[in-house]
DNA sequence: GGCCTAATGTAACAAATGTTACGCAAAGAA
DNA sequence: TTCTTTGCGTAACATTTGTTACATTAGGCC
């Protein structure tokens, strides 16, 4: 299992980090569909994601959810971090895309390398960045797109981080995730399949073209 | 103008980095309604707010606008520092919402600072985690309220910034922070002042009730 | 005053999205 | 096999949001 983490982070992190890594992670292994944060959680171990890809989402106060994206080996949750050190409680959900493997550091470490180690400092501000970048494209996608460009975004990335273009996943499902309603995702997935762009099949959906 | 950094700052920071600011800081002075930064600028600096408020918008290809949050004094911009250190061009607008006063620091200081003051650190990580929060926020308005509520909010929001019920904006300049048309906005403020909500004038909002 | 421009009010219509309702088919359970 | 559950297809309709078009009004400027 410790070669996953020479494997994704080996170039990033120095050896003396590493092994620090490895006496004090504990290494957790996830099965698809798992549930790994829930909102207003606590959160005292921060995650380095080895194998496998996480879905972020959120939910407002009735229950509906949104998703607002994933994150995949190599990386870490930024919004976990944000709780490590606020202490506050969890404002997302955090579900296993794939199987996953990952390294949970206690938080307290987290704080303390970011004075000793430089690549771990560069790490800890690339991760935030790279959660704002994300946050900023999921506004985008709901400011500016209309629902049939956003389902063709969501099917996009969802090829992208599953790593195949067969997808097991129900209208509903997508539903969810977009905050909208079975029947007009079905009507959208429909015409998309006119077009040639995708073929449905009962809890799948091939994607062809784009 | 330092007194206004020793106000803001300095129950945050200690004296010794107080005067480190004092000494490398460039204080800037902005009217209402400037652009401070603009999409694809290069960002040298990173600015402390000491007196005032910003508004940060996002743009997307067509050149529809969207209000992201704003950010009021003791603030820093967190999308400045995502620029910052990852040498990327800005993805975001940045305006004088009313007159402002910051003080720039030039990014190499910034980064030697997280290790040398733990408060400047905390003070980062801070910011990083309200900016994220805010993001939080502006999705939920997009993805789970309708337009009147969007529209209530914003008002809401509006008056907490400027400090005034009585807010001098027009119902086309709504209409652009919120990506709707000046028709959509003006039905629903009609609407609001016949509940008795707010009082309508040219050029100006009254909020009466929330 | 008269003229001009920007801001607002409003109706009528169009498009996008959501809802309800119901039928059908696939897959698994009994 | 039959029964049941779950997922999908589709029509009809409702609601929300956006668009077009035009009238009215306030304020600045001559």
């Amino acid at each position: 299992m410790e070669d996953l983490l020479e494997l994704n982070y080996g170039y990033l992190f120095e050896e003396e980090l590493i092994n620090e890594i490895k006496a004090l992670g504990a290494i957790k292994h996830v099965e698809a569909g798992d549930r790994l944060i829930d909102f207003g959680d606590h959160i005292k171990f921060m995650p380095l994601l080895l194998k496998g890809a996480i879905k972020i989402s959120r939910q407002d106060d009735n229950g509906d959810e949104i998703l607002l994206y994933f994150i995949e080996k190599g990386d870490t949750c930024a919004m976990t971090m944000t709780c490590c050190l606020g202490q506050k409680k969890s404002e997302i959900r955090a579900t296993a895309e794939t199987e996953v493997e990952l390294i949970m550091i206690p938080v307290e470490k987290m704080n303390e390398w970011v004075v000793t180690y430089k690549t771990w400092r560069n790490f800890v501000f690339e991760s935030y960045n790279s959660r704002l970048t994300e946050m900023l494209e999921a506004i985008d996608s709901l400011a500016f797109l209309n629902m049939p460009e956003r389902v063709e975004k969501y099917l996009r990335d969802k090829v992208m981080i599953v790593k195949d273009t067969e997808l097991n996943v129900t209208h509903q499902e997508i539903a969810y995730d977009l905050n909208s309603s079975r029947v007009v995702i079905s009507r959208i997935l429909k015409k998309l399949e006119k077009e040639g762009k995708i073929e449905l099949l009962r809890n799948k959906i091939k994607v062809l073209d784009f």
